[in-house]
DNA sequence: GCCCGGGTGAATCGTTCGTTTGACATCCGC
DNA sequence: GCGGATGTCAAACGAACGATTCACCCGGGC
């Protein structure tokens, strides 16, 4: 399922660049494609020379980001099972982890700031695989699967659709933390918190709802029907 | 705050209620006035003759379903602290519910499809204050302001500024659970469970999360400064 | 030298957008 | 009956949109 990273043009690069920082900042419906050309210093026909329409260069943004950070979850996740051995689940936290850290090394290699590369994460997220080519989201699924399945070997004693459901949440606070970080900041005494940091709070408060009603000593697991669940 | 429900001329109503199933199915941006006109058999003059602009038309849609949310998050929750009385603290549970569950009044009163008024909600709730009026403004930090209040009061041993970001990833889910509420159904094998059900297991959820290191022996509060937080 | 394919440029296409205009209809107080 | 609000209507406005056209430039192969 991972696609090789094909070179770009340098025309290419050059009108993503410019488009990433806009569609951040402004959203997808919001940016034309006259304001992506004109501050890539290119001509108008660029962008459908390029990128055949307006909506193949959104593509582009999309799987650029989307498909390194689907990759980069399923890598940990796998890292993470190996390393506990096919006996052992993993814990909630590291799952967690493997799900919602690689946002910060996709931050760190982006050439967008900070603020930018989560704002623009946020709203590729946001869109919950509407208008994704069938590969993304077939892949998408697969991601999402693969980390339901680890987090139900986790937590036995939870249903895994009520797994579901939180991880769908989750997935909500997710977004919302990337698209809304800088919201809470303001009027807080002491310094806005890192990213890592925030990120390490959330995934604790995360893990706590999905731990809920988790007896310490589980009970047998309560084996229903594996329904395909889409929380994103 | 609580603003007087002035009445609508009919004019007024039909095009608000041909815009709102509207703008919860395609969004804010991707609905043109005379999308609205053509299905309120209007004229396209009479957005403008009666809002003055388009945007005045999304300011009252915004009005007509925040205003009465917020009103009624209020109401509940003084109504949560006068039953309590003064000293002690009302549980997260029922903060929370006193929080979310308002919505599902309004998805009951409104005309709407229960899934068109959930998603408008969800739409409404995410612009997270971006382009209210300053009154709507106001009156939103109001109510957070009110509820991270009680909940420090209730869980005096999380930092006031944690519980604001916890609030901030609940308000994420919130807003994930209204706008994608049919996407974790898909493929269930039981059907998909009620507005209100799901509701319930939302707030357990969170309370799980915000109550995350609270020991059941409560430490003493550390009363740090009171920080005014926007977690929505 | 010559051509030819990849790429750029200015200009323009047809469409849709929000808004405005001015003529016309309707109703109420006088 | 008549004048003046109060709305509604078809038509048109200017602006912006995505996309296309066509002339042009440039580098490597024949």
């Amino acid at each position: 399922m991972r696609e090789i990273q094909l070179p770009l043009s340098e025309a290419k690069q050059r009108l993503l660049d410019a488009a990433e920082p806009l569609l951040a900042e402004r959203g997808f419906e919001a940016v034309s494609v006259r304001d992506i050309t004109q501050l890539a210093k290119a001509n108008v026909a660029a962008i459908n020379y390029h990128f055949g329409t307006r909506e193949g260069l959104i593509g582009w943004v999309v799987v650029r980001h989307l498909q390194p950070l689907n990759d980069e979850r399923l890598a940990r996740l796998e890292s993470l099972e190996r390393k506990g051995g096919t006996a052992k689940a993993a814990p909630v936290e590291e799952i967690l982890d493997a799900w919602a850290r690689p946002v910060v090394g996709l931050v760190r290699k982006s050439s967008l700031s900070e603020r930018q590369c989560c704002k623009l994460l946020g709203r590729l997220l946001a869109l919950s695989g509407e208008g994704f080519s069938q590969a993304m989201a077939d892949h998408r699924r697969a991601v999402n699967d693969r980390f339901l399945r680890a987090l139900t070997k986790s937590l036995p004693s939870v249903a895994p659709e009520e797994l579901g459901w939180r991880m769908h949440w989750v997935t909500g606070g997710l977004i919302h933390l990337l698209l809304y970080q800088e919201l809470p900041v303001t009027g807080g005494a002491a310094g806005a918190p890192s990213l890592e940091a925030v990120l390490g709070r959330f995934i604790r408060f995360a893990a706590a709802g999905l731990r809920e009603g988790v007896e310490l000593e589980p009970t047998a697991a309560k084996k229903g029907p594996q329904a395909t669940f889409d929380f994103g």
